[in-house]
DNA sequence: GCACCAGACTCAGAAACTTCTAT
DNA sequence: TATAGAAGTTTCTGAGTCTGGTG
């Protein structure tokens, strides 16, 4: 085998015709991406759920307790529907035709602390300046959280507090250990306390305020249609919460002002009016982009975003494309994988590499892992990302050959930890890649994300690594669900299975969860139930006993229903026991980890929808009222007979 | 042709908030 | 019926992926 020291290369992308490309591969591909024809099918359908799924209500069906405004609500919502994914559909980065909306809501001022809360320095009491107090409250208010208890969040808060400090402060003020915050700290606690014991009548009047916020910003007109708007807010001022061992953690996140926000609208709709006083950064009329507003944040010059709510046709059409690419790599998978198989004997290094990432991305579902700057963010990697330091090899562990073994934090510093056997010649091609090399260094030297998604286009138009992710998670759930559902089984039990399924790709993703507070609590009061039903079935037992020889005695028809009766209750109380105890153990194996992330953004929803109508489950069984708007355009078109 | 970088978008878990359920 | 706390939902914003422009 080559060497290969050639240094690596970036791809060679022709740019011209990518856009084309795309086009064509959507619109070639797939008859499911077709709008109109089976879509009209499924219309009635649609209707039917709407009417019959919020019964219970949900979370946000709100105040109206009333079921004839409920109904009314409703109406009005079903009304404004818009069935996009029936219109003709274009594909030439024009994003929409027109744009009209009200510019976003700024956080509200600083109130300053009242005069009793009070400051202290080295157990002296100290008035502060109004912006030093501001700053002085965002650490105050995270006084009992962990952050404060790190190093690095300390020495950035206090470097950052220090700039907005006056002289006077700065000059008094020299360390963060001197510094009292622990009235500020109590304050903040007893608002929160004074919020939540308020009568109804002023609950009910923060929330009118809020809606009333919500229905004139929370909301645009994009092409003729009303369309929810997914974060109309400003982020407001406070202090930089990495996730993990984020060097910047605790850096202060500024007030962002009218004149650090660009707005983005339809050049003939009418311009969001600034706050009195203030003018905006700019007003662009950019139809190739899908977001209203952006601004940049201080803390990593990353721009910020005022987009579209998941429910709208921008985010639901860009869901579908996805999912049909996914759909499409299953058709060609097999030779995609037949073809890395034979990369693993290349004689370059570069394509042997190549080849064992891709296999670890489809096999593991890892992420693709880009390049980041280093000092910059936290210390977190991907597939192409990897470290020696990463992987254990072993000949062979617990009887299995060729075991490689993962320890390493993923995206938000969540660590993925996983010992799988591997073929002998990716197990070989490992131990290559390591020869020679420090734990610190690149697994992968050869790879990085620009060149393994070069290849990936190259067998596949579309082809990305992280649609490995969304086909192999949509794969899991369909193949799940066809194995264990039992079209026999009561609808809680399916739906069990449809857990189960789900938990599986969560599992797959590695999508974790920090275990509930509470669970501890709330499953000693499971186990506490099921030990009282077992106590009231062994009496049960003995009551079934005790009829029998009655029963036997006098063979009397009355002492013989008695006894049909207390069998009847034994049964009925043996299967509640068994409900409680699925329904601890399906707790217990929830407690860290995460459905939602895997059900809202790798499982292709037909295959959920076609399940639910397949075995006459109620889809809101499945879907919350945010996901069914979310997945309406599934809701609508998929039919039982849909297949990912 | 290549490296670098910014922009635009998706995906992610924690925290806040609301509703439901048991007592 | 009131209340507490558990469970479910929504919001928030940080952290990824990928593309395309620039020099």
């Amino acid at each position: 085998m080559k060497p290969d020291s050639s240094p690596i290369k970036s791809p060679k992308v022709k740019k011209e015709d990518k856009a084309s490309k795309k086009r064509k591969s959507l619109e070639s591909e797939d008859e499911d991406f077709k709008p109109v024809s089976k879509a009209k099918k499924a219309k009635k359908e649609v209707k039917k759920e709407k009417k019959g799924s919020d019964k219970k209500g949900s979370a946000s069906s709100g105040t109206e307790s009333s079921p004839k405004k409920r109904v009314k609500k409703e109406k009005e919502e079903e009304r404004e529907v818009w069935k996009w994914w029936e219109e003709e559909k274009k594909d030439d980065g024009v994003k929409w035709k027109t744009l009209e909306h009200k510019g976003p809501v700024f956080a509200p001022p600083y109130e300053p602390l009242p005069d009793n809360v009070k400051f202290y320095y080295d157990g002296k009491q100290m008035k502060l300046a109004e912006e030093t107090e501001e700053v002085a409250t965002f650490y105050g208010k995270m006084l009992d959280h962990d952050y404060t208890t790190k190093d690095a969040f300390n020495t950035n808060f206090f470097r950052d507090w220090k700039k907005v400090m006056t002289k006077a402060e700065k000059e008094v003020i020299t360390d963060l250990k001197k510094c009292n915050f622990k009235e500020i700290c109590e304050y903040f606690k007893m608002k929160s306390e004074e919020r939540k014991a308020m009568s109804k009548d002023q609950k009910k009047e923060i929330k009118e305020a809020n809606e009333a916020i919500t229905k004139e910003y929370g909301f645009c007109i994009i092409d003729g249609h009303k369309e929810k708007i997914g974060n109309f807010r400003i982020e407001p001022p406070g202090l930089f919460r990495g996730r993990g061992e984020h060097p910047k953690q605790g850096m202060l996140k500024r007030r962002v002002q009218a004149e650090d926000i660009i707005i983005n609208c339809g050049k003939d709709s009418e311009i969001p009016e600034a706050p009195k006083g203030h003018k905006w950064k700019e007003v662009r009329h950019d139809n190739q982009v899908t977001w209203l507003a952006s601004w940049n944040e201080n803390i990593q010059g990353q721009t910020k975003y005022i987009m579209l709510n998941a429910a709208s046709k921008l985010k639901g059409e860009k869901d579908w494309a996805k999912y049909e690419v996914a759909r499409k790599l299953h058709k060609c998978v097999d030779k995609i994988r037949a073809n890395y198989h034979e990369d693993f004997k290349s004689k370059e290094m570069r394509i042997r590499q190549r080849a064992v990432a891709l296999y670890f991305i489809d096999k593991l579902a890892l992420r693709a892992g880009n390049e980041k700057e280093e000092g910059e963010t936290a210390d977190t990697v991907g597939c192409c990302s990897l470290r020696v330091e990463h992987t254990k090899l072993y000949e062979e562990k617990d009887s299995k050959p060729y075991v490689v073994e993962f320890d390493f934090l993923g995206k938000d510093s969540i660590r993925y930890t996983n010992a799988i056997p591997v073929e002998k010649r990716v197990f070989k091609n490992l131990e290559l890649f390591t020869q020679n090399k420090q734990p610190s260094d690149d697994l992968f030297d050869r790879l990085n994300t620009t060149i393994l998604n070069k290849h990936l286009h190259d067998l596949m138009e579309g082809l990305t690594a992280k649609v490995f992710r969304t086909y192999n998670a949509s794969r899991t759930l369909q193949e799940q669900l066809n194995l264990l559902t039992d079209p026999d089984d009561p609808v809680a039990s399916k739906i069990l299975s449809y857990n189960r399924a789900n938990r599986a790709v969560a599992v797959l993703c590695n999508h974790q969860r920090a275990v509930p507070k509470t669970f501890a609590k709330s499953m000693q009061n499971m186990m506490t139930k099921i030990e009282d039903k077992k106590k009231t079935i062994q009496e049960a037992k003995r009551n079934v006993k005790d009829a029998k020889v009655d029963y036997k005695q006098s063979k009397s028809e009355k002492n013989r229903s008695n006894l049909d009766r207390k069998k009847k209750i034994l049964e009925r109380l043996e299967e509640q026991l068994q409900k409680l105890e699925v329904a601890a153990t399906d707790r217990d194996e929830n407690k860290d980890i995460a459905l939602g992330t895997s059900k809202l953004n790798y499982l292709d929803p037909r295959i959920s929808v076609a399940w639910c109508k397949k075995f006459d489950v109620p889809i809101e069984k499945i879907y919350n009222k945010t996901q069914r708007e979310k997945f309406r355009w599934a809701i609508d078109m998929a039919t039982a007979e849909f297949q990912f």
